[in-house]
RNA sequence: GGCUCGUUGGUCAAGCGGUUAAGACACGGCCCUUUCACGGCUGUAACAGCGGUUCGAUUCCGCUACGAGUCACCA
């Protein structure tokens, strides 16, 4: 059985590269039906940030990212917060200084500081590793503060097989006697996820690229336990573009990154997994683009992976997002855009028309005020505006013409629906001898101010009302 | 700097020894049209460089260049 699990530690927002890994890890286990767990790394007490597990939870279940086992789930292995599993790690820390595989290090904070100030890259002269038994024992019964730190090969070579990146190799020497249990009695990543792992049964590790390197570490500590080294997936890291045009690791100086963040700017949850998926991913069928979670858990397999860094892309995000806001039923459409709307909509405003008309128009829940604005009130437009080459308007006469005869038209009209209107308007078309974009350009200038609208002028005037759009044509009437 | 990884159009990417080197976003043009958008059609644009291996390299190998990651009592 195929069990990934996600372990991120609550610092903060979900970022987008988190989450990403979060989903492919959930879609490796889930696309063979397999567990996928959620587990809080919380063993960096000093940076821990109140609320942010929240902020995990919550974003995994907006995406529907559900986790078969974890914090409020519970699980045959729990507990799924690593703080509250303190014990299990000194005891297995113990059990490896014991087997040969680490040892207790006395030296001080001072000393390590000391040590890297001469040379930056040499790292831990190892001191502690020769301390003889007895003197262990002395410093331990003194009370001396201690930390473990993992007594690695000093020659040979350590490889192991990604499944993304394929056989990596690292030589021994290059090895630091990294610390595996910290001074506080907390473990350090290093330690306690391979031990958690092992104990919750997962069999696919799946994570950033910026742990291939420090992976062969961890073999070796599954090679000291005697247990068996799980499988390794490696995701390419996700980079955002700068300003000068080069690339780096994304982060918050190129803009909404985190989750959350992306949902307050109008971005709906299953267009960014939508995104997201594709960013490192390729399928293999005929299905390229769109993906519901569901047929992206029957898609995804690990040989789609791919191994060069993936740039974040908002542009092509956006146009995700507006595919899927142009999808969704006007119901809904309008149950989500409601909280991006403050401005009061005044009762004459045909609000369901209105919608309608915005949601093909938007790529972001955001846009939908600037958008709207217009039908509440009558921009400041210069009378310039009526002018139009294509539809042969030249003269402020020509559209004084088109709007006084248009408003005795409309005078006498009731029902004021597009099609009504339209077919009202049309009998113009003879009697000024004008095509319908002749008119319905003066028309639609004078009722929205604008040049460029959602929705053609009789379809604004739906909107608006009858006496909305009367009055505007006066307005424009005394600008010409 | 050492080590590890990567490099196909501006971006995401297919390709896995022989192809007119897909597709998507963005950009340009055309069509549709009651403006805009949508939609339809279409165009510009790429195998980092140099050596091998091979009848033949984008594909395999090596070197160079460039980029990234990593070298914490952070994860």
């Amino acid at each position: 059985m195929t069990v990934t699990r996600f372990a991120p530690s609550p610092t903060g927002y979900m970022h987008i590269g988190n989450l990403r890994t979060a989903l492919y890890s959930y879609l490796i286990a889930k696309h063979d039906d397999g567990k996928f767990i959620l587990r809080i790394e919380d063993t960096d007490r000093e940076r821990l940030v109140e609320g942010a597990t929240d902020i995990i939870k919550s974003t995994l279940r907006i995406t529907g990212l559900s986790y078969d086992e974890g914090p409020d789930v519970g699980g045959e292995h729990g507990p799924y917060v690593q703080s509250e599993r303190k014990e299990i790690y000194m005891e297995y820390a113990k059990k490896l200084v014991e087997l040969g595989y680490a040892y207790y290090c006395f030296c001080t904070k001072e000393r390590l500081e000391e040590l890297h100030a001469e040379d930056a890259v040499g790292g831990y002269d190892r001191h502690c590793r020769y301390l003889s038994p007895e003197e262990v024992q002395k410093n331990l019964e003194a009370g001396v503060p201690f930390v473990i730190r993992q007594k690695m090969p000093l020659d040979g070579v350590t490889s192991y097989v990604d499944s993304v990146f394929g056989e990596i190799s690292m030589n021994n020497s290059e090895l630091q006697d990294q610390i595996l249990m910290k001074a506080d009695g907390y473990p350090t990543y290093n330690f306690c996820h391979v031990i958690d792992d092992h104990l919750m049964g997962v069999t696919h590790v799946v994570r950033g690229s910026e742990y291939l390197t420090s992976t062969p570490k961890y073999v070796l500590l599954y090679d000291a336990f005697g247990w068996e080294r799980p499988t390794y997936v490696h995701l390419p890291l996700l980079m955002g573009k700068n300003e000068d045009g080069s690339v780096s690791k994304l982060s918050k100086r190129h803009g909404a990154v985190s989750f959350q963040d992306l949902l307050n700017d109008g971005y709906l949850s299953e267009a960014i997994i939508n995104y997201i998926a594709l960013l490192g991913w390729c399928p293999k069928g005929s299905q390229t683009e769109f993906f519901t979670l569901d047929e992206l858990k029957a898609a995804f397999t690990i040989d789609g992976v791919s191994k060069s860094p993936a740039v974040f892309d908002f542009e092509k995000l956006l146009w995700f997002n507006g595919e899927y806001i142009h999808a969704l039923d006007d119901a809904k459409f309008t149950e989500l855009v409601a909280p991006y709307i403050k401005l009061d909509i005044p009762s004459t405003v045909n609000k369901t028309k209105m919608l309608a008309l915005l949601k093909t128009r938007i790529a972001k829940l955001s846009e939908i005020e600037e958008k709207m604005s217009f039908f509440i009130s009558l921009p400041e437009y210069d009378k310039e505006l009526f002018l139009n080459k294509k539809n042969k308007i030249a003269e402020f006469d020509t559209v004084k013409l088109v709007l006084n005869e248009a408003k005795e038209i409309l005078a006498g009209v009731d029902k004021f629906d597009n099609d009504t209107l339209f077919s009202a308007l049309s009998v113009l078309n003879e009697k000024l001898g004008m095509k319908t974009g002749t008119i319905m350009w003066c028309i639609r200038i004078a009722v929205s101010g604008m040049s460029a609208t959602p929705g053609g002028a009789t379809e604004i005037m739906e909107v608006i009302g009858k006496d909305e759009s009367l009055k505007r044509i006066d307005i424009a009437l005394t600008k010409l």
